[in-house]
DNA sequence: CTGAAAGCGCTTACAG
DNA sequence: CTGAAAGCGCTTACAG
């Protein structure tokens, strides 16, 4: 189908020399002669050559690419942040280009099969993997295999491999507390199910600052549920439905507060004034929604950068141990926050109470 | 850094065969005592062998493997559509165990020369490219290096290369005929810039439904902004800021439409009631917009795995203008449309008239 | 400064 | 049914 590309031995007949030494006047060998690395030069920009990466690759020994785990089949409006993540991680390859292959698994088996290959059949130099599990079998895998990764997010026991997270703990406990401060004490946590690291951050941080601020935890306002809007609305309606409801909550993720807020306009009270409403992502999108949403925003323009960075260096040779970075998420505040507002905070008693 | 892997030839010693006769055992050639067959196999499982793919693909010729070309920067929230596009791709291609490399230009001049890179270094077998522009350059040079390839959206003249689309044309008569339904007669469009050939098949669709519902295509009602949602919103503030302003507006995407449902709020009209607003694209994001968005809804679940297929089957051979595929988009209302609103129809005239 | 040759790890006609 | 050998298109010591 495709023309057949032009080989270093076609190259080098036409210029009457060998392909050892056509090779290296390409490569930038200082013992070629200056006037034959010119004509070598001219002549393989004219004939458009292409040294074959496969051929290179095999004899040097280096595949010079990276693999890209996708995460696997997640909500629809979660995946903006893939695009970004694969551009930063481009720009950080092209600098050495370096080719950037991404691979989607099926299943968790499907996942450890694609590591074990790509890396066993020499495909790739490096993976980066994003979400870890609590106790993920893809770390163990990479370490067995002595295979360079690095990952986007990290788990509880992260000293000895690379990663870029941002600290959703730290996160909580400054959402928590804008919240206290607004004079909110009955906080709820809308979170997604436990076996993600994450998840479990996010929560620890929720618990620990409605603690740190002499409240206590009252588990009826901790819902776990989908990882989507849909599980952000089922979450909230469970809230709203107790005895006693929030009147304020923090959600794991932007996308689930917007489920929430559709639940809290649906009963017909005002997100921000009747109950307060903190996502996480900071995703732009939020602007839009209604009202907007007030978010931690995480600075995750140059996770894919720095990511790409990083992996290279552990390819060079760095111990993975050196390259663990942790970035804060900041309060963005949009519409959704207010201060407690008394008139409305009744209890759902109250109300069947009016209803009866 | 990573453990080395084993090799045909310390398989071979390690079974006392040839690497010949081991490497057709693996591959299933029929000229192989079942027995060895089996005793090999086992052996490379129980080692855990895996052929060297840059030594392989050199060897067959083929580097089993398709590039896909990453649109430029655009605004964040226009991204989401990238990773379903990829996730499409791998499936495609994964029942064939080809992989997936993806490219982010950052420049025209940069994109075609990683093109021409791409396919002249034997990397890819074929190259899948995003929205192209009304005289795309990139289609010339593959064309001219005889690089399969297959086109998400298509140019004017798009007879002899495969591509898969959604008909904007038809879509935005589509649009502006519900709106004519419902009463509208001045409806504006808000569009992207027109070096863009989506851009203009929806402009196109806009002003063939005017003159076919027997109106007047007016000029000042169509607006080129920036592609993202302030783009949406400038453009909205000058169709608003005119002597007649329209009564609905039809947009180039959803993100350009939640500029404009901002842009309307920010007057203390009601979107829906007051102007119309119908976005294109179907993003599920819309739901929670303020109101809900009316959409032009396009069926891309399924793009990347058709392209994939269609880029796999060129490559194998096939006619590449056997491969072509229009889909539709089609109306998905939620709030943002509604009748024509007469007691709001005011001119800007009128207005100036009361402050004054 | 350039050539001749070995090698990277596979696949695949060709013998026997 | 298996072995011996050539070849895919590069890179890189080693001679000279």
């Amino acid at each position: 189908m495709s023309a057949k590309p032009i080989s270093l031995k076609i190259l080098a007949a036409h210029l009457d020399l060998t392909v050892g030494t056509v090779s290296r006047a390409l490569n930038g060998y200082a013992d070629i002669s200056p006037v034959t690395r010119k004509r070598v030069k001219r002549a393989a920009d004219e004939l458009g050559y292409r040294a074959n990466q496969n051929a290179r690759r095999l004899s040097i020994g280096n595949p010079e690419t990276v693999g890209y785990l996708m995460p696997r089949v997640s909500s629809s409006i979660a995946q903006p942040f893939v695009a970004q993540l694969l551009q930063g991680l481009g720009e950080a390859l092209s600098k050495r280009s370096w080719d950037l292959l991404v691979v989607q698994p099926n299943s968790s088996k499907d996942e450890m099969a694609h590591i074990e290959r790509m890396v066993r059949s020499g495909r790739v130099g490096g993976l980066v993997i994003s979400r870890p599990l609590k106790n993920d079998p893809r770390i163990r895998l990479l370490q067995d295999l002595k295979c360079p990764f690095v990952v986007h997010g990290r788990t509880a026991s992260c000293a000895d491999y690379a990663w870029y997270d941002v600290d959703g703990d730290d996160a909580f406990v400054t959402a928590v507390n804008h919240l206290v401060s607004l004079g909110h004490s009955r906080t709820a946590f809308i979170g997604a199910p436990l076996q993600h690291q994450f998840a479990q951050d996010r929560l620890n941080g929720y618990r620990s600052a409605v603690q740190e601020n002499g409240l206590v935890v009252d588990e009826d306002l901790i819902q776990i549920a989908d990882f989507s809007d849909d599980g952000g609305e089922v979450a909230t309606n469970m809230l709203l439905d107790l005895p006693v409801p929030p009147t304020a909550i923090v959600c794991v993720s932007d996308t689930m507060a917007l489920g929430a807020l559709a639940a809290i306009r649906s009963r017909g009270l005002l997100p921000g004034v009747d109950i307060s409403v903190i996502g996480y992502d900071g995703l732009k999108f939020g602007i839009h929604s209604n009202p907007p949403l007030t978010t931690m925003a995480q600075p995750q323009a140059h996770a894919g950068r720095r990511l790409g960075d990083m992996l290279l260096a552990i390819i060079d040779g760095d111990d993975p141990s050196k390259h663990q970075e942790l970035q804060r998420a900041h309060l963005l505040r949009r519409k959704t926050d207010g201060p407690l507002h008394n008139a409305t905070v009744q209890t759902n008693v109250s109300i069947r109470e009016e209803i009866l």
